[in-house]
DNA sequence: CTAATTTCAGTCAAACTGACATAC
DNA sequence: CGTATGTCAGTTCGACTGAAATTA
C-alpha cells in the first residue's frame, strides 16, 4: 500500500499542526458561510453562548467566558446589541461597567445558530462515525485543555 | 462527576467546529511564534516543502501542491527569492509561466524549519501519547480528505 | 498611586475575490 | 476566440497589541 504521491507534500500531511489548521480551515468556512446566511458570525453564536449560559455580565468577564478579547467585544457587543439581540446597561455598583444581557429574541436567534451549528457539524464530520466523532472531539479536548491551562 | 460549570459555555466545548478552530489557533500562534525565530512563517514551509519533495514547478501547480492561493504565492515566492532560497526563471516553452526551483540554501533553511516545526509538535501534543497522536493524525486525515476531495 | 474596565486604532497570518495584462 | 498564468489590490475572520479615558 504506497501512498501515490498526489499533489500534497508528505512533510504536511505527516504534520499534525497542519492537519490540525486545515481542517480548522475548512470548518471555519463552513461555519462563516452557515453563519453567514443567518447574518450571524462566530463571534455572536460564542458571546450569546456566554450570556445564555452564565446570565448577565461585565464585559471583563465576558471576554473570559466566550473567549473572545475585550478590545474585540465592543464591536461584537455593539452589532447585537443593535439588532437588540442583547442590552448593555451601566452597572450602578461599578460605574467603569457595562452590565450585558441576552433578550429574548437573542435567546431565539441562539437557536436558530444552535440548529444551524448541528447542521454544520454533521457537514463537517460527514466521514466519521459517532464513536470517531466522539473520539476527536475527547482528543481535541485534551489539546485544548493543556494549553488553556497554559495560560 | 459534574462539570463544575467554570468558564467556557458547555454549547462551545460540545461543539466540533469549536474544538477543532480552538485547538488550531494555538497550533497557529506556535507555529508563528516558532517559524518566526527563523524569519519564517507558514506559506514559507509549505512551498519550500512543495519543492523540495515534488521538484521544480510553475506557479499555478506550486499553488495547487502547497495549498497557497496563486494571488499570495506571489509575495510568498517574492519573499523566498529575495533571500536567495529559490530561484523563478521564465519557462522558455510557455511564457506565461515561471519555473520556481529551490536553491541549495533553501534546502537548508527547510530543513532548519523541519527541526524546529518537530519541537512545535512536542509542545503543542504534549499531553497525547504516541497512540493518542497517531489517533487524533488519522482523524483529522480523513476529515481532511473529505473535504479535499470536494474541491 | 495603582489597578481594573471599556474603547479605539491598529497589526498579523491565512484564506479568499475580482480585475487585469499577457501568452497560449 | 476562449482559456491559463501571473500580478495586483483589496476583503474577511479571528487573534492580538498598545494606548487612552474613566473610575475603583
Amino acid at each position: 500500500m504506497e501512498t501515490p504521491d498526489h499533489s500534497v507534500p508528505a512533510r504536511l500531511t505527516n504534520l499534525p499542526s497542519w492537519l490540525l489548521t486545515q481542517s480548522a480551515a475548512h470548518a471555519r468556512r463552513l461555519v462563516s458561510d452557515g453563519l453567514a446566511m443567518l447574518d450571524a458570525r462566530g463571534y455572536h453564536y460564542r458571546l450569546l453562548a456566554a450570556l445564555a449560559e452564565f446570565g448577565p455580565a461585565s464585559q471583563a468577564t465576558l471576554g473570559q467566558r466566550s473567549g473572545i478579547h475585550t478590545s474585540d467585544l465592543v464591536a461584537t457587543i455593539n452589532e447585537l446589541a443593535d439588532r437588540e439581540l442583547l442590552e448593555r446597561a451601566p452597572d450602578p455598583a461599578d460605574r467603569r461597567r457595562n452590565i450585558v444581557t441576552i433578550t429574548t429574541a437573542g435567546k431565539r436567534h441562539l437557536r436558530r445558530l444552535d440548529r444551524r451549528l448541528a447542521q454544520i457539524q454533521e457537514e463537517l464530520l460527514a466521514p466519521l462515525s459517532a464513536g470517531d466523532r466522539e473520539r476527536l472531539a475527547r482528543l481535541l479536548g485534551r489539546v485544548l485543555a493543556h494549553h488553556a491551562a497554559r495560560s
